[in-house]
DNA sequence: CAAAATAGTGAATGAGGCTTCACTTTTTGG
DNA sequence: CCAAAAAGTGAAGCCTCATTCACTATTTTG
């Protein structure tokens, strides 16, 4: 007769299933995929690194599977959120802030996979020029916010809100299809009227 | 007597240093650190794997060189434009644009840099991620502007710039160090004021 | 309990790619 | 033109993992 799992075997299998998931979820969070190795991930969910394989049949197939778990429920969570109670600048704000806490909080990882460390002196490199950039915004805020143009506002937020935002806007996935100069006068100009109307209306809060 | 460089050997390694310096940032500006091999930069640039270990220590070496000349380059200009005339506003709106025109126009890699590719199917999985987050803003913001609560804008290029801008607060060299739940509170506020500050004010141009 | 099937082990395999090095070619100085 | 120095070559060395596989251990079935 055909061999057939006894539900005691079930839940240890799928025990197993989820410590592996589990360590895989902490490593990522901590050094991005590079540092993910099996070995390490099979010895922090206490298996063998050929059991892994029978979990999941490749390493890409179980880091998508650690990925789409988390965002599923960062969405999930936000999703709540904007069909909720309130205005449309509410469900805005408490989208980010919840986006943000969340992650703050926890090893979350859906950050750390935006992220994705490098050799370390390129990382090193690629901080300082992001850095760089950073520096050149603060000027400019301060400046501003001594000449009263804008009010005042935390500085180093501001800078990395807009080194962000313009940087996802140009290589992320949901940024425009850019072809043809109109679109990329378009896109131009959508990104620097976003952030200087955060700057100049940052605190404008609640 | 000793070596001496004449001059024409001088330059033609200088120009070699150059050419290698061009066929690495063509190289990573299309397909990121991992997929510029060593040896398609030496054969790019017309040498041999061997010879680049006479200008660049090593492949980190090379493209730390790479990335800092890119920037440097990119502060320049951002630096010229703060120092310009024009209030504030302006100038935090003609670096924004400045930049993004740029980077959208040529093989630019400082964007190429901050993105780092990783293998295939994990990278599609995030970009799905992204993607899906991306979503969940672009609801709210078409939400707002159906209410007329929000400015018409361009839904896309907002959505990307608060997912670029939340992430990098929390991950990047500029965020402020978090420790503490006060500290903590304080970067949420900013960030989200920030973004509400943003879609609601967009297309306060000019 | 014995046989069959599945689960788990961990050392060996293999691929990818940076780096090295024994050697060739070119440049320099006399 | 010759010898010394430098520059250039590219195949081999080496290291780092993901993946496999021959084997052992455990579970199921009769």
């Amino acid at each position: 007769m055909a061999y057939q799992r006894s539900e005691k075997m079930e839940q240890r299998l799928a025990a197993n299933r989820e410590r592996i998931l589990g360590a895989a979820r902490k490593l990522v969070s901590k050094g991005g995929l590079r540092e993910a190795r099996m070995g390490t991930v099979a010895s922090e969910a206490g298996l063998s690194t050929g059991a892994l394989y029978r979990y999941f049949p490749s390493k890409a197939d179980l880091f998508v599977d650690v990925l789409n778990a988390a965002v599923d429920h960062e969405i999930l969570i936000l999703d709540k959120i904007v069909e909720g109670p309130g205005s449309a600048r509410d469900h805005l704000r408490n989208a980010v802030a919840s986006f943000v806490r969340r992650a703050l909080r926890g090893p979350n990882l859906a950050y750390a996979f935006i992220a994705e460390p490098t050799e370390a002196d390129v990382d090193a490199a690629r901080m300082l020029c992001r850095k760089q950039f950073g520096e050149v915004f603060k000027r400019i805020i301060r400046t501003g916010i001594a000449n009263h143009e804008f009010p005042e506002q935390d500085v180093d937020a501001s800078a990395a809100c807009i080194v962000g935002a313009f940087t996802e806007a140009l290589v992320g996935p949901i940024a425009p299809s850019t072809r043809g100069t109109k679109t990329q006068d378009r896109l131009i100009d959508a990104v620097s009227s976003f952030c200087v109307a955060a700057v100049v209306g940052a605190g404008t809060g609640a």
